[in-house]
DNA sequence: CACTTTATGACACGCTGTGTCATTATGTAA
DNA sequence: TTACATAATGACACAGCGTGTCATAAAGTG
């Protein structure tokens, strides 16, 4: 059962409660990744180190890089659901670009500590691995900011084109921002959405 | 010994010449993910195909992807070329968008065979694993066009986050191109480019 | 007390990617 | 012919990932 059936499932009335926190499984993931290396730090070391088994650690985390990159949900899903209100409201003030703008920005204030958002990208960053993964755990994001711009009357083609461009530079936004030590991300994102244009049709 | 070093070995004039072609190697694998998939495919399985050992399969290829995005090494390179010369002609007339634009259609010509690539991107399109891989696959392209901006002016943040748009967005017509019928890539290149744009400082 | 769900533990499996090692094949140059 | 250098093989081992099964225990509900 993959996490997301978890996370969103109904409470339980019945049953055996829920006693792992992934959260909690997680930073003690990024610790050992910390203190050991990725590569070195496997599986059942963290398994170990949790106090759980390795199986109940694959049920609440589909791999190894889900261990970091879980941590940035919520940041997607916020971003994604700010293009889809944006989308039912008819279209933002000031052009399609400041609607990805927005949403873009909007995914900063969930993250409850930007402390350990910056620990999570610099590992990241560090390892091509993880980075790579930045295609697919965006892949949400680029599809509803697709719809949004679709659905703005951008060409559909096109809208592919700036929503992988808009992926790419956001990406490489909280890149940057992790490597430095500012304290807030908005400005790098902003910056970012700012190479996107939309070409006249 | 990685790849690279063998390709480009000065050619030796002792010791037992090369009697794996890669490229062989490589199309018998693609024929392979093609009949049975590219998970049900394993290592061995090619290497027994290919007639050679799986050590030396590994000798000429990294890893499974490498099979698959090696093909489009010459793109990588040939577009990174233009640009350095580019850089050492002092900029491109129209503009450094247009220096940017010129070498992804540049990359174009290189390709023997647009029917063998446009397999080669569906089966990336097909396969997450795959698709995620254009960071690295990628990343020497877009250092190259880093430096190349950079030497044109462009602010050093705002170079980055167009390099990561960038490649975005090519990537993205290369696989709008696979997905299609079209005979010529280039038309999808240069409007992927159409969505970028250098802000005013 | 049933019933439901979580979590464990053990065991097995195929595959990737890495490594070592001895051995054979095939060329060039002295 | 001989010496040398390199390519390639085959065998064997290894840690790790991710998947799967299965029986069992724990901890709550009605």
């Amino acid at each position: 059962m993959p996490s997301d059936a978890l996370k969103t499932a109904v409470p339980r009335v019945t049953g055996r409660p829920v006693t792992i926190d992934p959260d909690a499984v997680a930073a003690i993931a990024l610790r050992l990744f910390a203190e050991r290396g990725y590569e070195q730090t496997s599986m059942e070391d963290i398994a170990r180190e949790a106090g759980i088994g390795r199986k109940s650690l694959y049920r609440y985390f589909a791999g190894k890089a889900e261990l970091v990159w879980g941590g940035m949900e919520p940041v997607i899903e916020v971003s994604g659901r700010v293009l889809d209100s944006a989308r039912a409201a008819g279209g933002a003030d000031g052009g399609v670009l400041a609607g990805l703008r927005e949403a873009a920005v909007a995914g900063v204030a969930v993250l409850p500590d930007l402390a350990v958002t910056r620990g999570r990208l610099r590992l990241i960053a560090e390892h091509p691995e993880l980075a790579s993964r930045s295609y697919e755990s965006l892949a949400p994001q680029r599809e509803r900011a697709r719809a949004y711009l679709v659905s703005a009357g951008v060409r559909e083609d096109v809208a592919g084109y700036l929503c992988a461009a808009l992926i790419g530079a956001t990406f490489e936004a909280w890149m940057q921002w992790a490597a430095g030590t500012d304290p807030d991300p908005a400005p790098y994102l902003v910056a970012a959405v700012g190479v996107l244009r939309v070409p006249e049709p």
